[in-house]
RNA sequence: CGCGGAGUGGAGCAGUUUGGUAGCUCGUCGGGCUCAUAACCCGAAGGUCGUAGGUUCAAGUCCUGCCUCCGCAA
């Protein structure tokens, strides 16, 4: 199949490349222009096209698809199917349009739930225990196109999103691949969605990173792996920000906030408790919770608390 | 020049203000106690104090340059 390959994070690369390596003819990419990243604001390309780059594949970057240039690129390499992964930009109808297979969207959750911006962390935040990834055409509202397949993917207890996020882009990408197979044999049904099931998630912010320790143990547990590792869970305590980066449920009850004991470190929640597992204050490196509390120099839990 | 924190045995920290014997909580190793233990007791090893230079009788501590790590903001 004669592809044009349309992403631009790491959660799109694995399709990519199981698209090239299946011996489809990958004839551009188009994805995000390069952006400053980190403190030094170093101009970082995007995961995707490093990818692409490895095997010489055209890259475009264009910073809009609206104004006639894109749709101009994209004739000229007349691509017979778009793959769209997580580019981060709408497609006007005419690109839609333009191939004759269509342009398929690989989206990580099982529509028409949690369409949107952050569907992989919006699960874990529900506590769900059940996922997965859906390739679908696109129309020109957001997620809402005809789906076409799905993989569903189970979601572990102690699983971060970062972790899901990789078992979804693996999954993704077999899904494409499939489904190119199908497309060249004609064999794809196209299933509506049911717009009346469907949900929306927008994108995470910093925001929401605050920990709520008057909420249950699980709602706690949730938020911190299901931000993480980004934007991450913090607390506040000793006046001091603490980004937790791991807990695990655990047995205990107690006033919300409360230290219930420093070995292991364990605070209650308005419902249940969590062991605190790793941590990092504000100008530190990440450390696991033992070694928090070995340089707070304090013996009793009464001597640390969080604010809720 | 966006704001800020930090580099001290293997880990996390104190000590820097007021220069003068390397400290704390852990871990590791050895021994003891115990039915047993991640518990407790005794003992030991392990540190060019990020790096380069400067001041000084003397620098982890004071001065200057450099490197590295991290939080916030974008």
């Amino acid at each position: 199949m004669r592809i044009v390959f349309m992403g631009t994070p790491d959660f799109a690369v694995p399709c990519l490349d199981a698209l090239i390596k299946d011996g489809n003819e990958v004839v551009g990419v188009f994805t995000q222009p390069d952006k400053p990243k980190g403190r030094k604001a170093v101009l970082t390309p995007p995961p995707v096209k490093e990818r692409a780059l490895q095997d010489g594949i055209e890259v475009y970057q264009p910073s809009t698809l609206k104004n006639g240039e894109a749709f101009d690129v994209l004739k000229e390499l007349s691509p017979e199917m778009i793959v769209v992964v997580a580019y981060g930009k709408i497609l006007p109808k005419e690109i839609l349009d333009l191939p004759p297979y269509g342009c398929v969207n690989v989206h990580a959750s099982l529509l028409p739930e949690y369409r949107g911006a952050a569907p992989i962390q919006q699960a874990i935040l529900d506590g769900k225990t059940l996922t997965g990834v859906t390739a679908m055409y696109m129309d020109v509202g957001l997620d809402t196109g005809d789906m076409l397949m799905k993989t569903e993917v189970s979601i572990g207890e102690n699983e971060t999103a970062e972790q899901l996020h990789d078992r979804l882009s693996a999954a993704g990408a077999e899904l494409i691949v499939k489904v190119v197979h199908e497309a060249e044999k004609g064999t794809l049904v196209r299933e509506k969605q049911d717009d009346s099931k469907a949900s929306y998630v927008g994108m995470l912010t910093k925001e929401m990173s605050d920990i709520d320790f008057s909420l249950s143990s699980h709602q706690v547990h949730n938020k911190v792996r299901g931000l993480y590792p980004w934007p991450g869970a913090s607390a506040k305590a000793k006046g001091k920000r603490l980004k937790i980066h791991s807990t695990r449920l655990f047995e205990g009850s107690g006033t919300p906030g409360q230290v219930l004991s420093l070995k292991p470190l364990v605070v209650a929640c308005g419902q249940g408790a969590v062991e605190i597992c790793e941590v990092q204050p504000e100008g530190k490196k990440r450390m696991d919770a033992q070694s928090f509390i070995n340089g707070l120099r304090i013996s009793s839990p009464d001597e640390l608390s969080f604010l809720v």
